[in-house]
DNA sequence: CCGGCAGTGGGTAACGTTTTTCAAATGTGT
DNA sequence: ACACATTTGAAAAACGTTACCCACTGCCGG
């Protein structure tokens, strides 16, 4: 009969005692290392089957490992996030690392804390997605511990990273856009006033992508930001600049997918329809752009592959802690649906 | 200038060392414990800030406590969760505890693999959320480390649990439905075989009270069940059924958001529309369906007060494992969106 | 027949922290 | 000035695991 009783903890020692050999023997066993016979590592095998032992990964990582990979992610709901860190658990399935994850919530002291809680917790290796800490923070993480990072265009000899180029998406919605006919385009950014953060992070990055494309399409006057953050609320809100001002944009590039929702928001409640009235993309193919009654235009960047990469990477990065840092670069892929269209009004072709 | 070499970690030793006082008065100082002079104590912190000393969680792990609490999720893509989640921290935040999470992937085997996990790194108390394991296996799970289960029915001496009255807010969807006029009401459940879990999980209470709802109303003979399961491709799975019959009901129960998803996009396909030819009700109340397009009724489990719940019972557990079990039942609310409406040709009422 | 070698198993010392025990120093009341 | 309580700080022993080293057994070749 099961008693409701604390129950101590089965160690290593208590399995050597059953099966009538050292301690050492049973960590050989454990560890697949060589030094024991087939007859012993059966009757330890046994012992451990039966006496239900399970290693203590506290006492495993003072001895340096603890089989423990920690993912910091910015924010659990993001569906993208979802997609990297599914990518990065497929890759890790099966080779004895158990993943644990923990929120920074977008805030850097508490992505910090989060970091620093991981480190302190001797994981044997980390990926940071979407960081949004100094260069400086996650170089000193880096420097204890193998790191790779995703999402985020600042490079370092510490650590590698996986980023998918938000230059070439802002390149193809606005081809997209122009291919349909459109040339007053409206950016929806993420306002950011860091000025080390403002190159490392995607949403400049689209930006710029957004400016250069508009550049070369011969579209240089009709460059127009409207800088609110990258929320639900921030595409209301930049939804509602749009609507305050005498003409409309032909269409907006919200520069996330939530961004976007935010606006079609705004826009269905200024009774205004999409596509008809003004065309509205976004940027990350979450779960919700792909489902039918929003089919919302969106920049899909693979979320699956680059968490397979960045696990490929940590794997390589724990077995030899010298090798170079790598940097991948993923091409992202266009999404046409339903929430883009050629303008109401076609304007008239230049000259 | 910073180096790049490995950078060994500052211990214990090496703070007690520059402080010029023993090992023994730095850990008093860490743990604000008595027997350490105000000098003594404002020289260590110095040194401690100084060198950037942060106490290794292993070590402390073996000495009993971690201060970690691990989250056991079933998915992380599902918003309720993730609401769950976001009362937990809340509450949490400033005690000195650190939240970390895992995915159990509503896989029987690898929700095991991650609670054994956390249970292996010593993990000072635990969430487990919807969980899909036997009760044996929770109370195994229970009797060496303090746990709280949410969202699932069955109790144990062992652990707290907080769920929602799932009966309650079935009767609210039957209630508002017939409320608008409904009769034929049907409800999309999820499939389940084990006849253990069948009683404790929030998808059967969910269907017991359905059918309870409809025969109080005195709609017994009007009861419909389809069993699939509670995902998007069972939404669509389950409207693809009702489409092949020669009737539909007036009105559909799916019996969480992420199944109504998949039904309002079949039914968009088949080029029905919705409140008018058929009312479709959620259960979650999940971001999605509070954005204006979807704009899905539905009913809200206040699953941030559930995790607020839960992060109270655990502090309470973990500081007297001996308190008898607390079972904690929130009542639910409907929220009436526009995806319900009276039925387009409404029965006469019986007699 | 002896020296070396491969293979097997065990003893022991860490790893960094907390807890327990104890001695010294300080203060207090006659 | 003396006994005695109290405070302060240190030494040492755990916690569970692994890595390093050593001892022992057969066995092979010279």
């Amino acid at each position: 009969m099961t008693s409701d009783a604390p129950a101590r903890r089965v160690t290593i020692v208590d399995v050597a005692r059953h099966a009538q050999v050292s301690t050492t023997t049973v960590s050989k066993v454990l560890r697949n290392a060589t030094g024991a016979s087939a007859a012993v590592r059966a009757r330890v095998q046994h012992s451990i089957a039966e006496l239900g032992y399970r290693p203590y990964v506290g006492a495993r990582g003072m001895r340096g490992r603890t089989f423990t990979i920690g993912v910091m992610l910015p924010d659990i709901r993001n569906p993208f996030f979802a997609d990297v860190l599914a990518g990065l658990t497929e890759h890790l399935h099966g080779t004895g690392y158990q993943v644990l994850h923990g929120t920074g919530r977008n805030g850097e002291d508490i992505e910090a804390r989060v970091t620093e809680a991981m480190v302190d917790r001797g994981m044997d290796g980390l990926v940071l997605v979407a960081p949004i800490s100094s260069g400086a923070h996650l170089e000193r993480i880096a420097r204890v511990v193998p790191t790779v990072v995703v999402g985020r265009h600042g490079r370092s000899t510490l650590y590698d990273t996986v980023a998918d180029d938000d230059h070439a998406g802002a390149h193809l919605v606005v081809a997209h856009l122009v291919g349909l006919g459109h040339r007053h385009i409206a950016l929806i950014d993420h306002r950011e006033t860091d000025p080390v953060r403002l190159a490392e992070m995607p949403n400049a990055v689209r930006a710029d992508g957004y400016r250069d494309a508009m550049r070369r399409h011969g579209l240089a006057d009709e460059i127009d930001v409207v800088s609110t953050t990258y929320t639900h609320d921030g595409g209301y809100l930049g939804a509602s600049q749009l609507l305050a001002r005498p003409a409309l944009p032909t269409a907006v590039f919200a520069g996330a997918d939530i961004v976007a929702m935010g606006m079609l928001q705004a826009l269905a409640e200024a009774g205004l329809s999409v596509p008809a009235d003004v065309s509205v993309a976004g940027y990350d193919n979450t779960t919700i752009a792909a489902f039918g009654p929003v089919s919302l235009t969106s920049v899909d960047q693979a979320g699956q592959q680059i968490g397979g990469h960045a696990a490929r990477l940590l794997l390589d990065r724990i077995a030899d802690r010298g090798t170079p840092a790598s940097h991948i670069k993923l091409t992202p892929t266009l999404v046409a649906r339903r929430t883009t269209a050629p303008p109401r009004v076609s304007h008239p072709p230049i000259r």
